[in-house]
DNA sequence: CAAGGTTTTGCGGTAATGTGCATGAAATTG
DNA sequence: CAATTTCATGCACATTACCGCAAAACCTTG
């Protein structure tokens, strides 16, 4: 096999993503290099930005929620039946705006054209996976988040303050009754609360596991939203009763 | 059997496609040519962007899953080949701009990530690319226009706005040395010419079959193309002498 | 068949890269 | 504080890559 440093660095990287860490010692005896290459190896994936390194080996930057490029929920039937029942939901809205993530993503690929419908996004995934159908779309600009792929910072906040949609549908890494939803970078949380701002019915999207999960950073209190679909039963989402908001079991 | 340089680079893909690495040395030996040649033959697939180069052969590229929509194009050894040259010229600049487009979108497929790089891009798609990769992503918001699948509207904001990048990458409808780079969509136009004026250095890719095209719109007027890179010959650009840009060709 | 041009190939010299080792500095541990 | 481990740096060696050139093979054309 080729032993050489793109390799052998590719190789690191995709331990990362599989939530493993790097140590020097045992990858040199596996790699069967000294131990100054492997830190080389490592070494040159910190001035890229993709590892973090520790005494030892190196960690991974973006502990929470692996990049989007290595999931791919659209097979899972968990989301599957949430992404359905929400497609429905949105039936008739002629302007939508979608948050990023996996979970949007599906959705977006299921979306099909509708006369008079816009979509807007901070997301480029969804964006293209919108425009594949012919569906109009309009992007929210900004500084493209590693880890959820979508469009975050001044200039996306700024952009969605000029705009009123109809429905906002949201992903959550993490939804709460006490907490309400949370995101695992600041700036897309900042970005999650925007967007409830400015739609008249925010519709957020959570597949069983979500549920209960507070995520680092609260995005928008559970009585800011007004519908929660999810494939949970009802006893999962009691604690979400009190904040008098529609409940839909996908 | 012929052992000339398209049956032995068929053999190579085969085998990339089986699997396996693409190691120099054996490969000598194997088909009884030089190493030179072999290299010859690596550096070829390379330009097609059907293997990554590694010291001592080559690997299989990252991912399996290239869109449908610009496989074509990435595999169109004319647009390839330009950029390739274009991905040479671009080498330590710290901001990109890059438009959007088949050929665009080819070269954001190539890119790697640099320490300190930062692409800025109105193209959902060259952003997704980028991200895939592990590059930072600056991106423009606006409309989605459906031909060139990149988000215009936003002209006036990128003109305006503080931004200033090192290389402006843009591709071309259509370029002609009395008319200038034209674009078939107004807004995208506009667009090309704000990423013009707010680059230290403007670059425009153009295979040969966009040389003496006129699109609807003119977009850049010559004398504003600090350089042109082609897979046209000499006479074919000639007429671009005047403005005094540099003229590479790929 | 001969002449001319293009493509392909191999070779030489030079530059660049990857690797391991030795040394001393720095951090961690008990 | 001492012992151990890890890190950083410089250096030497081997391998590979790159570039230009010339010979050979091939194709085209008259």
């Amino acid at each position: 096999m080729l032993n050489v440093p793109q390799t052998r660095q590719q190789k690191l990287m995709a331990r990362l993503a599989n939530g493993d860490e790097l140590i020097a010692q045992e990858l040199a005896v596996e790699f069967e290099v000294s131990l100054d290459t492997i830190r080389r190896d490592i070494i040159a994936l910190e001035q890229r930005g993709e590892v973090q390194r520790v005494r030892g080996g190196a960690v991974s930057v973006a502990p929470p929620s692996p990049p989007m490029q290595y999931r791919n929920s659209s097979q899972n039937p968990a989301v599957a039946a949430v992404v359905s029942r929400a497609l429905r939901e949105i039936e008739g809205a002629s302007t939508l705006l979608l948050d990023g993530g996996t979970t949007l993503l599906a959705m977006a690929e299921r979306l099909r054209p509708q006369p008079g419908l816009l979509v807007m996004t901070p997301s480029p995934w969804v964006a293209v996976a919108c425009q594949k159908h012919g569906i109009e779309v309009f992007m929210l600009g900004g500084k493209l988040s590693p880890s959820g792929g979508i469009n975050v910072g001044d200039a996306a906040l700024l952009a969605t303050t000029d705009v009123h949609v109809d429905i906002a549908v949201l992903g959550v890494c993490g939804i709460d009754p006490a907490f309400g939803l949370s995101a695992d970078d600041l700036h897309e949380s900042q970005l999650k609360l925007a967007m409830t701002q400015v739609a008249a019915r925010t519709i957020a999207l959570a597949s069983r596991e979500k549920i209960g999960r507070r995520a680092r950073y609260r995005a928008v209190a559970p009585e800011h939203l007004d519908c929660l679909i999810t494939d949970a039963d009802a006893t999962a989402v009691a604690g979400f009763n009190q904040y008098g908001m529609e409940i839909i079991h996908a």
